[in-house]
RNA sequence: GCUGGCGUAGCUCAAUUGGCAGAGCGCGGCACUUGUAAUGCCGAGGUUUAAGGGUUCGAUGCCCUUCGUCAGCUCCA
């Protein structure tokens, strides 16, 4: 969520971080015993860690909150203070908090290190925090959670609390109120009220789609198609169920078998595929290919099932089964800078048409991968180098790439600022080499080949879940599942109405009628919910007139329009795929 | 998976300290014949509260286990 009541980043940083500290002298006031973790400042906020054996509660919130603002009220100077290791390692024995001399011990031996301390309260923290506590006029703890110290799920979870706060109590009301709102525009609610798609108990992670949310989802995937066609990638499809011999050669056993799901046929041992590239690696080596040939562009919507911790599942954000819009693209080393740089000008192209903004990040190798650091080094300095070509901003996220090669994410940003992974592209001098994947040369040798794996929406899923968040159910018109809903004023005019939507039909809109004997009222208020595009009431007006009373679901009512012009007017709108 | 919260009708929620399980929406029927965000009346719907076990004269409520779900952590498309 934008926040815009800080000048700058900086500013807020400085705000949010000065009010996680208040909340540890709160807490350390009620819970002496409480040990420290770490307090920084967030995207949205604050938090500050503590090991504590008690639980904390509403209840203990509420007067943790109470004391925040004594401390607020007592207007203490928050002073900073140099130390060096020696001073800070002996403040914090002197303070009984080990986990802040486990943070000293872990920063360089030259450092000079501050500590800042208001009142009967101190912590090591490098800041800049403001200069007193009154300044922090307006806060609130949103929630508490466990939090594993360093992120690390070997450590002890400490309990993390979360706030916010402002410079003034209103800023907190319209931040509250939009928190508000962003939960209106959760998928998994908008999902159940367009009736687009279940979960059942029956299967945690398993989305069950619904006729109007499969509109969606063919939409997309048609959409997705066309493009791929005219880019010259060629289609195939793999098995969902393969060998695990297969997944031995390809690593994913050594390095994916924990997320991966298996079976039985008669006595053999196979796998359900957590990703396709193997499958696109069969369907290359079939046969020799000529650098003639050269790049082989092998698309897939694939259909994979990964074992992910029941923790993380998330409406359709996070599932356990779901359909990659996938390709492996096979190229000669020559071509590879070039075909990156298609690749990610067509994932911009893509997210335009939806008008997405996004964000790229590079990651990079991770502890736990195949190859040597050479082709690793090669392999990033390749997914550089497009991306900068392409005059592209992006971040590094150090050891955040595959096992078999690294890898530009692109996140795509939900209605409370959640980012989600969406698009990626994958560099992999790996599996060419565990498949022995060749092709001939113009030398009459054999080489080998370079592979990019690489997804635009991620997965259909998590895209169409973006997708609602971010129109809050009121989809561009082409991907409506009701594009045009046809309401009789009363049953006199229901074959009208059934004539009407049949003309709509010819004319290729998606269409429902709604011939129920309610108020017209009632009716209008019920595909407003639905979230249908187009609203077109049929009475004795229409009737005489020919002339339609419409109503859109983005701009409201838009009066009477010509029939024609309508039809004309919605069939442009989905041509355009107008957002 | 970990920590914590939650689980009552299809949905959203009620049910004083443990004492006979309710409402609105939705659904079915009837009447009304409807004009841009909810017409009225009647009715069905819970095998008794996610499932299983325990404490108790008595459990939706307390305890244990499992499952699901939500938030965060870790992970990830």
């Amino acid at each position: 969520m934008a926040i815009a009541a800080f000048e700058t980043i900086s500013e807020k940083k400085i705000f949010w971080h000065t009010t996680a500290i208040i909340l540890a002298q709160a807490v350390k006031r009620l819970f002496p015993e409480a040990k420290l973790g770490m307090g920084p400042a967030i995207d949205s906020g604050f938090y500050y860690d503590f090991d504590l054996d008690h639980r904390f509660t509403e209840d203990d919130l509420t007067s943790i909150e109470t004391e925040m603002r004594r401390i607020v009220r007592e207007d203490l100077p928050i002073e900073r203070r140099t130390v060096s290791r020696r001073e800070a390692l002996g403040w914090a024995l002197e303070m009984d908090e080990p986990y802040k001399i486990e943070i000293i011990n872990t920063l360089p031996q030259d450092l000079e290190l501050t500590i800042h301390a208001q009142g009967d309260f101190s912590d090591l923290c490098e800041g800049p925090l403001l200069e007193r506590t009154s300044q922090v006029r307006a806060f609130k703890l949103m929630s508490t959670a466990g939090a594993y110290w360093r992120g690390s799920e070997r450590n002890k979870m400490l309990q993390r609390i979360y706030g916010i706060s402002f410079p003034r109590p209103s800023l907190l009301d319209e931040y509250l109120q939009n928190l508000v709102e962003a939960k209106k525009r959760d998928h998994r609610k908008i999902g159940r009220e367009m009736d687009l798609f279940m979960f059942p108990a029956e299967g945690p992670g398993f989305p069950l789609y619904l006729p109007k949310g499969m509109v969606i989802r063919n939409e997309l995937m048609s959409f997705w198609k066309e493009l791929h066609a005219a880019r010259h990638y060629n289609e195939i499809r793999t098995p969902i169920i393969l060998s695990e011999d297969l997944w031995h050669t390809s690593g994913h056993w050594d390095h994916y078998k924990d997320h991966m799901y298996f079976t039985k046929i008669d006595e053999a041992d196979y796998a359900i595929k957590p990703m396709n590239c193997p499958g696109a690696l069969l369907a290359y080596r079939r046969r020799l290919y000529s650098y003639r040939d050269m790049p082989v562009r092998l698309s897939e919507l694939g259909h994979v099932h990964r074992h992910e911790p029941s923790g993380t599942l998330h409406g359709l954000m996070r599932v356990r089964e779901f359909t990659q819009d996938d390709a492996h693209v096979f190229t000669l080393p020559s071509q590879v800078k070039d075909e990156l740089k298609d690749i990610i000008a067509l994932i911009g192209e893509i997210y335009a048409v939806f008008g997405f903004s996004y964000k790229v990040e590079l990651a990079t190798r991770p502890a736990n991968s195949m190859g040597t650091a050479e082709e690793w080094t090669m392999a990033q300095n390749a997914l550089k180098a497009a991306v900068e070509e392409l005059g592209i901003d992006y971040d590094i996220a150090p050891g955040g790439g595959a096992f078999y090669g690294p890898k530009l994410d692109f996140h795509l940003r939900d209605c409370i600022g959640r980012t989600w992974q969406c698009g990626t592209v994958q560099l992999d001098f790996q599996l060419p080499q565990r498949f022995d994947l060749t092709y001939v040369g113009a030398d009459g040798e054999k080489h080998r080949p370079v592979m990019i794996h690489r997804t635009v929406f991620g997965s259909i899923e998590r895209f169409m879940g973006v997708l609602i968040e971010h129109f809050e159910g009121k989809l561009p018109l082409w991907l409506a599942p009701v594009q045009v809903k046809v309401l009789s004023v009363s049953a006199k005019y229901a074959d009208a109405a059934l004539a009407l939507a049949g003309e709509m039909e010819d004319a290729g809109l998606r269409t429902e009628v709604d011939n129920r004997d309610e108020k017209t009222g009632y009716k209008v208020r019920d595909a407003i919910l639905a979230r249908d595009s187009y609203i077109v009431v049929v009475g004795e007006k229409e009737e005489k007139t020919g002339v339609l009373t419409v109503r859109s679901a983005k701009a409201g009512d838009m009066g009477e329009i010509p029939k024609a012009e309508f039809i004309a007017m919605l069939q442009k709108e989905v041509a355009d795929k107008t957002y």
